[in-house]
DNA sequence: CAAATAAAATCGTTGAACAATCTTGACATA
DNA sequence: TATGTCAAGATTGTTCAACGATTTTATTTG
């Protein structure tokens, strides 16, 4: 009973196979791939890995070049800093709008909890994900399926980002406890304050990550 | 010199011809679009068109039911919903924190202007498409790639919906004023002001909309 | 008239083919 | 040596034909 019933269509799970392999790193930002090599490579026809291709390249992972194939999207400071701009728009909003008994309130607490978990035990790729989580559930408090499916994509391209940055500590073990004071404020049903907290949150969160990665960019200008 | 010279992709023009169609309301929601008879009848082979139906689909005009065919999206309460709590999300967030000098202040401005042209000659078509150019602007204010890149596509979304509505004059004539009083706000400096009147205008927007859809919808339940 | 079954249509996916375009490398020229 | 030309070679863009899988329609049967 362990296997899937529903056989979901070939094109979105080549998707989310490369997708994963994207975040994890596995194919590094402009690095072409090759439609022969990948199709050979995942047992599929070519037809079927491009209309893979074409809906990782409407989420911005992938970039396509007319009869030069797809690339591996290259992280840049401006995209950071748009990234980092869609999030103070959806997220502070989302909070500040927010009632306190909404159900992903609970959510945001429990990757509150586990990230502190992980975080003792200097586990930091779990706290990174459980910060991923955490911000997902503010978007969630929004009620909205278009703009959770939106910050879903924004944030795959973040992490696409962070998979340059070498230090999973700098970037995440920091704001555990900032996550903690926010939620504390929700629930508390101090809104405004709560949003106000988030936004200087990913103002900070933001400079950290355009320093480090500006010192990888000017070792590496063009990505490569 | 009035010709393309780079050869666009086809997949994105097949797109885009079929969203134009879509918008225009030449294909109905909830008809289904057959790969064979389409790919002829645009000339086009059934795999470039399958790519293009992949585009629609993450865009939302789209339903693709596996082994049953893309079927075009059918406008729920739940999706016009839905839709106006982005554009309360992104819209009002953009105009709160929008500075009065930003080039995009001017576009509204002509698109007020226009738009009250187009309301004395009654031309109701121009005066709905200059409002839509007025919302973009806003949400240009926000300076950001992936904001403008999203709120197009819920922007088409949402004109799928007005597609069912038969009367323009009603959805959006009663807004040229709201808006060239939200743009003078917006020129004074008072941006939050123009953010509430904004959030004003759309609860009050969406009220109307949701009305003439529930008139459709109890007459035609599942779209057709 | 309902249920079961067979036939037809449609989608899902593949593989091969060929044109268009880009890349590479050899070669000639200044 | 440096540079520009030009012909392979490789890769993408697009089409076409085929066939298994699934759904829909039509037919038969009880």
């Amino acid at each position: 009973m362990t296997e899937q019933d529903t056989t979901l269509a070939l094109a979105p799970r080549l998707a989310e196979e490369l997708r994963d392999k994207l975040i994890a790193g596995e194919l590094k930002p402009g690095q072409r791939l090759s439609e022969a090599a990948l199709s050979v490579g995942m047992d599929v026809s070519r037809n079927s890995l491009r209309e893979a291709f074409r809906l990782l390249t409407k989420e911005g992972l992938l970039r396509h070049e007319h009869n030069r194939g797809v690339f591996v999207a290259t992280p840049s400071v401006a995209s950071i800093i748009d990234i980092y701009r869609v999030r103070r728009t959806i997220e502070c909003q989302a909070l500040a709008k927010a009632y306190p008994n909404h159900p992903a309130v609970a959510r945001m607490r429990l990757a509150v909890e586990r990230a502190r978990a992980a975080r003792s035990d200097k586990d930091w790729g779990t706290v990174g994900s459980q910060n991923m989580v955490f911000h997902a559930a503010i978007v969630d408090l929004a009620d909205s399926q278009r703009l959770n499916a939106f910050y879903a994509q924004i944030a795959a391209e973040l992490r696409l980002s962070f998979g340059l940055l070498a230090d999973p500590e700098l970037l995440h073990a920091p704001y555990v406890d900032l996550n903690a004071a926010i939620v504390e404020k929700l629930e508390a049903g101090m809104t405004a304050e709560a949003s106000a907290a988030l936004e200087a949150y990913l103002t900070q969160s933001e400079r950290t990550v355009l320093a480090a990665f500006s010192r990888i960019d000017e070792r590496n200008p063009s990505g490569k």
